[in-house]
DNA sequence: CCCCTCGACTGAACCGGTCCAGTGACCCTC
DNA sequence: GAGGGTCACTGGACCGGTTCAGTCGAGGGG
């Protein structure tokens, strides 16, 4: 049962494995008349492309790496990352390029998957995620040379391609959003401080804050989980000077703020607004449901996806902006009691 | 910047190809001196084999597939397949091979997925998931000799390895708690009724209900999301024989059905006792936090990924059962009023 | 001192494709 | 009808490893 080759092809059609391969590969040098008896017995004995083979002409591995650099238990929690990956396979399939995908520790061991990959001749390029301040991952990456597409803003992304959306702007608008509905004290539950998005929604709250002239605005890093949010917000509505609108990094924080609301008797939206980034069904489940900042996650993989393929077939390409997260308004936000 | 070849090793430590690709591999052939300095060399110049070249050669892939057969937005609503996921990871990173992750949609593409791999030389095993009742992927992928892992029942398997849960037992013990606080009126909110874990689930729920003399026990079917499961509970607490406890085979539902309860004005726990299949951060952040069914679903996934690797070994692997579900109980199961 | 064995290493075939330099056959043209 | 061009196809080198059949020299035994 051994695996039919192009030598078999040749043989049973009567020409060299040279012609079998013009033929198969739609290049010139074939009489249509013989492509076609080549493609039937291809077809018929089941011949497939070995891309070791391929691989070793120099040719592609048809194949890019996502090293995910996140606990498995975090990794579960948030929609986020299945929503990238499914929106970067559907670029990638329609390609005929497959994923291949790690889950790993810390940045060593990131740089160490993509190091490997790359040298062993697996993948042709490689999406970077989650970026930090002054990530290491950019300069090492930039010295491999592999094509690699980053996702986030093009301040933290050296001379990598890089694929966004304009954070600032989505923040401004929700605060201003709040801000007309009449709220003056509104809080920020944000994720992880080193990472640079957060830095940069940090950084537009603050501006925007003090560009409308509110009051202390006051922001509370977490780690993404519930427990982090749910304490987050719980000191928010202890303080003396309790905000009427807190706006959280993700869903599962603004659920378990949520919850914490009503835990305290506080009657959302009435006594407090609450604003999640990113949509997902959970935000529409819970009572009231949730005002969100949507984003097409799927349409962003699939755009980071696009760029790196174009990356590698060598076409030059220039950082891509994505459309900006929007406002989705939901029950979960009013003017303050 | 060519990448350094054996050739290139051998060059320098004036060595033939082989003696280098014996010393590279641990093999006997050559003196310990001499794999010293290649060693050395290769070190140095940092050489990395290439796996096309390795692969062709009739060698392992050092890559398994998953092909994920259900829609962008269903994926993104559950953690379990991240979970599982990084289980797979986990385990497969440990012994350095590859998973090879493509979303389809519909069983037909996951086939002609699963096919291109093995017949490319890509993967050397893959993971099944989702079987369904008579699934025709299981005598396909028989028939490919492809090794292969599914994960579910055995009786749905065919001749390939199933790594399984027991469901049934979890069905009982979670029905038995609830007869035990007192409830007689159990209903259970089901996913998609094709999928065998569906039916036997269903099986055990309406065995066990009638062993213990239970009233009409009612299934309700649904296809996992927030919104059919809302629905779903809007019909079981809207008719008059209403039960007091309904068992939800996903978080999303039992969070949707909880919040259908609050709305209907039903106290969760006393009017209605809820419990979910599958903990998650959501069923610790509602109020009150949500009776689960525990699963270690990153375990199942890296017992999945040891099965297949053992597989690939030609080591005869027989079924394994992992543990079953567990009941975690929180503040959404009561006496009934 | 010769033969044998064994360890260390070489040279070349091989895996399954790609692709380039040739080779005829045929047609067109002046 | 000779010269030139094009088309269809062949043969073989090549990619970067693995592996096997040898070669060579040192060491040991009789």
């Amino acid at each position: 049962m051994r695996r039919p080759t192009i030598a078999d092809i040749a043989r049973q059609a009567g020409v060299s494995k040279g012609a079998v391969s013009y033929a198969l590969n739609g290049q010139p040098g074939v009489s249509e008349a013989t492509r076609a008896r080549i493609l039937a017995i291809a077809n018929e004995i089941g011949w497939r492309p070995n891309i070791a083979a391929r691989a070793l002409n120099g040719a592609r591995a048809h194949a890019v790496g996502l090293a995910l650099c996140r606990p498995a238990r975090f990794l579960g929690v948030e929609p986020f990352f299945m929503e990238l990956i499914s929106g970067i396979e559907a670029e990638l399939s329609a390609r005929s390029y497959a994923l291949l995908l790690q889950v790993v520790g810390d940045h060593e061991a990131e740089m160490g998957v993509y190091r490997r990959w790359w040298g062993e001749g697996r993948v042709d390029g490689a999406i970077l995620v989650d970026l930090h301040l002054d990530d290491p991952r950019v300069p090492q990456v930039e010295e491999m040379g592999m094509p690699v597409v980053v996702l986030g803003h093009p301040s933290a992304a050296g001379s990598l391609v890089p694929v966004w959306a304009d954070d600032s702007a989505a923040v401004r608008e929700t605060v201003e959003y709040l801000v007309a509905l009449g709220h003056r004290r509104i809080a920020r539950v944000a994720g992880l401080p080193r990472l640079s998005h957060t830095s940069i929604r940090d950084r537009a709250f603050g501006d925007v804050c003090a560009g409308l002239g509110l009051d202390a605005c006051p922001i509370v890093h977490t780690d993404y989980t519930g427990e982090e949010g749910a304490r987050a917000t719980r000191r928010l509505l202890s303080s003396p000077e309790r905000p009427t609108a807190i706006v959280f990094d993700n869903d599962i924080m603004a659920v378990a703020g949520l919850s914490v609301a009503q835990e305290m008797r506080l009657d959302v939206p009435a006594d407090l607004s609450i604003v999640a980034w990113d949509d997902s069904p959970l935000c529409q489940v819970v009572r009231p449901p949730l005002t969100v900042l949507t984003r097409d996650i799927p349409a962003y993989g699939a755009h980071a996806a696009q760029r790196l393929l174009a990356l590698i077939d060598g076409v030059e390409t220039r950082p891509l902006e994505d459309e900006a997260p929007r406002l989705t308004t939901r029950g979960s936000t009013a003017p303050p009691a």
